[in-house]
DNA sequence: CTACCCTCCGTACCGTGGTACGGAGTCAAG
DNA sequence: CTTGACTCCGTACCACGGTACGGAGGGTAG
């Protein structure tokens, strides 16, 4: 494998900057490779783990249970895995439940506010059923 | 009207305690109501503003922006609610869509990791596609 | 071979949204 | 009229996820 990238270069290759890699590192989600001279250089596993990292984030893992989840690939726990998987997904659907209330009051509040120029238009009423 | 309560049951009619309660008047959001004596005394205004700041925060603006609402709902002004309103649900929109896909990579995951008992699944795999 | 930008590393700082602490004053029930 | 809970206010601190700074050394294009 060719690990030719500089620290630049894979944040960039995942969207983020360095002092992001970094910090990932600090925390112990990426693995700090041994310098082959004096400037490290990374490949494209670190690349996936890094992706693997803001895509989780996304779903609403924390950094600390993407720490988890990362030590988890390389066993055989996989009841752990499930749990994880089920937990998040529950707050995923509750999470997406309360922004489509919220979509909802504000198409309230725009359908509200649509007419005519002048006059104020009622925002706390467009939540108040929210 | 009966402005009866104290700052700890206004907190607790709209399920926040009292040091939150604070933090919002000091950000301007909440009015501190003169007192009469030295207990300050609210009512049900309160309870709606209240409650609008936390449906708001749901819907994902910041607190900035709902102290904007809150001054927009006095004037007349209802191209910039429009706008806000607008933008918030854009937002929304791309934030719910981001969290369908992270919902379906946690579903592969869980089916992945879903037979036997044993054997590594391929966590990152799972959020490939997402 | 010399600019010039990049890396390395530690440490400090940031924004957001709270939460905690502590001492003095207040108020209502018993 | 005391006791115990609550209020007021300032100030300090917290978690989270970064972001900035700065100096010494490395790597490379011209």
């Amino acid at each position: 494998m060719k690990n030719d990238m500089t620290i630049a270069r894979l944040g960039a290759a995942a969207g983020v900057g360095v002092e992001t890699v970094r910090y990932y590192q600090r925390r112990g989600l990426l693995a700090v490779p041994a310098s082959a001279g004096a400037v490290r250089r990374y490949g494209a596993e670190e690349v996936r783990r890094l992706r693997f990292i803001r895509r989780a984030q996304a779903a609403g893992f924390t950094l600390e249970e993407i720490g988890e989840l990362l030590a988890l690939d390389r066993t055989d726990d996989r009841a752990r895995v499930r749990a994880l998987a089920t937990e998040r997904l529950a707050a995923l659907d509750a999470r997406i439940a309360e922004l489509e209330r919220a979509r909802a009051a504000l198409e309230r509040l725009r359908a509200t506010c649509a007419h005519g120029r002048k006059g104020p238009c009622p925002i706390l009423e467009a939540f108040d059923a929210a």
